[in-house]
DNA sequence: CTTGACCCTGTAGTTCCTACAGGGTGCATA
DNA sequence: TATGCACCCTGTAGGAACTACAGGGTCAAG
């Protein structure tokens, strides 16, 4: 029910100094001592952590995962201030979607082409290709 | 057909000083220049770059950058090792389909609940919550 | 009671940009 | 022709987000 630092690192995948890191620029608070001085945590900040870990390998600065956070965290806000900061959180992410899922596609088809025996054409870049300002004829 | 350094960097949404720094470790090659020395571009590296960029921003770091375009760039490869590579990133992109659906699941029901007025519990954090280390009851 | 794995605080280094400083290029326009 | 102004050049220094020690304390096992 209680894990040291050591512990929460490896059920996030997370390196300790890292995890101090996060406490130093307060993305995660001060946790309890034991009484040898061994930072506490339990599972609020076990998922707290996993998320913040999350949205980071998925591109996200950390002063956005802040702000995801502060979605939780901030029960006084209204309702027009999360609106307006969920509703641009919720573009990119499905920005990061299409761009993901373009990529699969190209990797799955390098990896039939190469079930065949041939390297094959890798049009890898062209998946995440040119930006889509409509109308260009590159 | 020919960009100079700033018309690259605002087609891809690179800063100038941005794709100076990849042309010195290498990731961008060295590109013609003017008579005046000034860089000049193709679609060849509009189309890197941008590959480039939106890779970084699906959270990959530089070396695994490198690697996807080691992919097209190196057509010496045999098939056994373009699998492997091929292989590793798939499984990783498809990971990260998989936390940015859940991410947009829960944008979009706070969104939802915002617009019927009230705030709502934000389960964000449950979104991309703990590690799927199977059979753990926290 | 010591040994090894872990924890503590600090500080310095790495990666990936980002921002000047000090100077040159190139095109419009007065 | 000159004189802006926006843009380019090569540095180098700063910032964000870690990462890796150094030097020392804690604790369970043997």
């Amino acid at each position: 029910m209680a894990f040291t630092i050591g512990e929460l690192g490896k059920a996030t995948g997370t390196k300790v100094e890292t995890i101090r890191y996060y406490e130093r620029i307060g993305l995660l608070a001060k946790p309890e001592r034991t009484s040898g001085n061994y930072r506490s945590y339990g599972k609020a900040e076990l998922g707290r952590l996993s998320f913040i870990r999350r949205a980071r390998d998925l591109g996200f600065p950390l002063h956005q995962v802040r702000a995801l956070l502060s979605l939780s965290d901030d029960r006084t806000r209204d309702c027009a201030t999360v609106d307006a900061l969920a509703r641009d959180h919720l573009a990119e992410v499905e920005r990061k979607i299409v761009d993901l899922t373009a990529l699969r596609s190209e990797l799955s088809a390098l990896l039939d082409s190469c079930e065949g025996g041939t390297v094959g054409d890798c049009r890898i870049i062209e998946a995440l290709a040119p930006p889509a300002t409509s109308g260009e004829t590159l």
